[in-house]
DNA sequence: ACGCAGTTGATACCCAGTCTCGACAAACGG
DNA sequence: CCGTTTGTCGAGACTGGGTATCAACTGCGT
């Protein structure tokens, strides 16, 4: 299901602005910050406001196409993805990521709230290091 | 070890505010933001500036005294903690942790290692839900 | 084509966190 | 116990992410 399509059948309106943000999004490879797509709309002559990426970015994030990530400096930032539960590995040096499944991780968190009697509803878990392709590049 | 005389072995000097802020974190259960302690600094008619409770902040977290948390709200969260490599359990409501131990993880981050072909540097996993005491009490 | 919400953009605004810099005081040596 | 050194402090200015406001606009159902 593609992303504009994603909005219009969650009950939202497509419109212009709308599709700008997701079609930059989808030409992003890795990570990327809100002030990143401000920053790409300004260079590209679009004429989007920077609270309209902001609510756009919301608004896919609430639909699951995009998901928010707190990278280990401090800084949010984004990643496209698709809208089930799941994971990320991302890379330190170039931002890209990479989905993961379970991995055991449920019998994990189960463990975990067995243990400690806390009734967990939600966890998050994000991995960081460098992706083959960085691995293999430079090693400065 | 207590966290004043850490400061001191880590080499840092111990000063009167940093004395104050590790008072003042002692005093608090549960996750707190840097703004919870500037109030509380305020109320308690401490001297100390806004600066240097984020400077303190640094340096605890640095020697591992108090661990940085995301919260799903966005907010940036601090707990004091055990200094070594752990992970939280976060009750949603009343905001006590509890630290947990591997449980199995370390198994998870290398499963996902070996096929993603990422080399896996750090990870974080927070856990989110009720605690025992708020599970028992209200239930609004 | 019409009209009404939902949406937008400009702008002002708020708040977390950082930077600067002169004043200060912890630690150490004598 | 006092002087010196140098890390630390506080005040306030500053930056940058994110939000609130509100009049103007436009997608979309009828």
């Amino acid at each position: 299901m593609d992303t504009t399509t994603a909005i219009g059948q969650a009950g939202y309106r497509l419109t212009g602005p709308r599709r700008a943000v997701a079609e930059l999004i989808e030409d992003r490879e890795g990570h990327f910050t809100a002030a990143d797509l401000v920053a790409e709309a300004r260079e590209r002559r679009l004429a989007i406001g920077r609270a309209t990426i902001f609510r756009a970015l919301d608004l896919l994030a609430e639909l699951g196409l995009v998901e928010r990530l707190d990278l280990p400096s401090g800084e949010h930032a984004y990643v496209a993805c698709e809208p089930h539960h799941h994971h990320h590995v991302i890379c330190s040096r170039c931002g890209r990521s990479a989905e993961i499944a379970d991995e055991g991780l449920r019998a994990v968190v189960e463990r975990v709230g067995a243990e400690t009697g806390y009734s967990i509803d939600a966890h998050r878990l994000e991995l960081f290091g460098l992706c083959p392709r960085c691995r293999r590049d430079g090693r400065p």
